[in-house]
Parts: structure tokens; C-alpha cells; sequence
DNA sequence: CCCCAGTCCTGCGGGC
DNA sequence: TGCCCGCAGGACTGGG
């Protein structure tokens, strides 16, 4: 499930497309229940079609191409979209097109196995709206200890559920949150107004380290393959994961506890139960 | 306002 | 071996 280093890697995927100008955009013949896109491809067509790339950029887990005037078109992979240049995984899952005018590639595309994603183009004024204000918090990458602590020192939720609300933080997600507590030695189910100032260092000093490696390795690929970057490669920061996915496989860090699977908010969470500890209990 | 449960969707794996 | 159910978790919504 795309979150912001698999997002990253695809942003980083396209990077080539700026300068390009857009030639032709659709929807792929696909059997499935189609996906979102807005808004209809009539109008769509009309305002992309002869618009140069001017940007590629991310914001939290969405992909954005900036257009000379000033629209941008969303890519958002939710679960199991993708943002491909070449070889898809199968083509019963391509979902949308775009096609570039001159010399180089002369597409690319958004594939979406469960259909859960969209493709938007939006104006400055609808991405204001629908994007901007208090709709998503500081990127995970650009935030400090301060910002972060700001933004969730007052919530009563649990820290791990917490750092998925994208609009406190924006771009961590089910399989980093696991990751990011377990190397700050934060118990995921530690009420937030209870962690103390030193607490917020380490998450934030964590959420930095673990999102900059994994983009290293070019984002997670778990067992089921589906994520991949835009030339359909794995990611290797899988065999990195310290506690995600690792149930009842020793930790790595303390070598004394095996890992626990917990549910908090309807979703796995995994932990050691020795290296996060909640509460006084670590207190030298 | 804050937070949780339910919803969308497809493919896969566990259990019988 | 085959079938069915439950699970995976992005973001959004309805309601307490």
C-alpha cells in the first residue's frame, strides 16, 4: 500500500515527464468497475490536451503534475494504484493514459488492481480547497520536532493511530507508523496528551530515518507484489521491516521478545513488546 | 470538535 | 481439490 516512499518513488518515477507536453489523456479499456476520474473525460481532455508539464511533485500520498496555467493533474494510489512508464504488471488493471507529445517516452499510466484510486485534475482553486488549508498536515518529511509534537500533543487517540490521521502528518501510513514507533521505542498504544517532550524528538527523529531509508530502497513490496515503481520493480525495503508483518519473528533490535499483532483502529498494528514500552516502566 | 465504525474494491490465502 | 469467507488498509462518511 503506497504510502509517502512508495508515493516518492513514483514521483521520482515521472520526474522526466516535466518540460513534456501532454498529447492525449483516457481512461484504458478495463472490465472492472471503473475509477474515479474527474472530471468527465470531455473536459478533462479539454484542459490537458496541449498543456505542458511544468512540475512533478508530492504531496503526502498523491502524485501531482503541475500544467502550464496553473491546473494539476492527482494521481492517488490509495491501496494499489500505481504510476507506470513502462511494462505493467497485467493489462487488465490499466486504468488511465496519458500521452506525451514530441520526442522520448510517449506514455505513461495509472494501474490499479483493487480500483480504490483516482485520477483528478483540479484547479488552483479546487486543489486549494479540496487539498489545502487544514485538509493535510506538513509533509512527513518536512516536519520538525516541534510541528509534529504541536499537532498531536493534545489528542487523547493512541500515537499509532494518531500518525495516520493525514492531517496532522501527511504521508505515513498503516506499514511505516508500525516502523517509525518501534525504532523511537514508542508503545504504538501510548495515549498522545501522555507522551512526554522527548517522546516527540524521537518520533520525529525516527519517522525521518525510516522514511528516508525506505526510499533509498525505492518503497516496501509485501507478499502479495503489488507495489512497484514506475519501471515495475520491487521495492527492497521490505526485508529492512524491523516489526511490520513480523508476528512472532524474534525483534532484531532486542533479541529478547518476539514480535506482537495487534489491532488498533481496525488495522494491524506490530510491536516488541521489551523495545516499547508504555509508560514509566522505562524509566531507567 | 473528536473519534470510531462502516464503506468502497479486488485478489489471495486459510480453513474446511 | 474446490469453494467460501475474511482480510489487506488507502480516504471518506455518518453518527454518537
Amino acid at each position: 500500500m503506497p504510502e509517502l516512499p512508495e508515493v516518492e518513488t513514483m514521483r521520482r518515477g515521472i520526474l522526466h515527464v516535466v518540460g513534456r507536453k501532454i498529447a492525449e489523456v483516457g481512461r484504458e479499456p478495463c472490465k472492472l468497475r471503473p475509477i474515479e476520474v474527474r472530471p468527465t473525460m470531455a473536459a478533462f481532455r479539454k484542459r490537458a490536451v496541449g498543456r505542458t508539464i511544468t512540475a512533478v511533485n508530492r504531496l503526502g500520498k498523491r502524485v501531482v503534475l503541475r500544467l502550464e496555467g496553473g491546473d494539476s493533474i492527482i494521481f492517488e494510489p490509495r491501496m494499489t494504484g500505481l504510476v507506470l512508464v513502462a511494462d505493467p504488471p497485467d493489462i487488465e488493471h490499466l486504468r488511465f493514459r496519458v500521452d506525451l507529445a514530441g520526442k522520448g517516452m510517449r506514455s505513461f499510466w495509472f494501474w490499479d488492481r483493487r480500483g480504490l484510486g483516482s485520477v483528478r485534475l483540479l484547479s488552483e482553486e479546487q486543489f486549494a480547497t479540496e487539498l489545502g488549508g487544514d485538509k493535510l498536515g506538513p509533509d512527513a518529511l518536512a516536519l520538525t520536532p516541534e510541528s509534529l509534537r504541536e499537532r498531536l500533543a493534545a489528542s487523547r487517540r493512541e500515537i499509532k493511530v494518531a500518525l495516520l490521521d493525514q492531517r496532522a502528518v501527511a504521508g505515513i501510513g498503516n506499514l511505516y507508523a508500525s516502523e517509525i514507533l518501534h525504532l523511537a521505542g514508542i508503545h504504538p498504544a501510548h495515549r498522545c496528551d501522555r507522551l512526554p517532550r522527548a517522546a516527540w524528538e524521537r518520533i520525529h527523529a525516527a519517522t525521518l530515518q525510516v522514511l528516508e531509508l525506505a526510499i533509498l530502497h525505492e518503497g516496501s513490496t509485501l507478499s502479495d507484489g503489488t507495489y512497484r515503481n514506475a519501471l515495475n520493480q520491487s521495492g527492497g525495503y521490505q526485508n529492512h521491516h524491523r516489526v511490520y508483518d513480523r508476528a512472532g519473528y524474534l525483534c532484531p533490535t532486542c533479541s529478547a521478545s518476539e514480535v506482537i499483532r495487534v489491532v488498533q483502529a481496525q488495522r494491524a498494528t506490530f510491536y516488541c513488546p521489551t523495545c516499547q514500552t508504555k509508560g514509566r516502566s522505562k524509566r531507567r
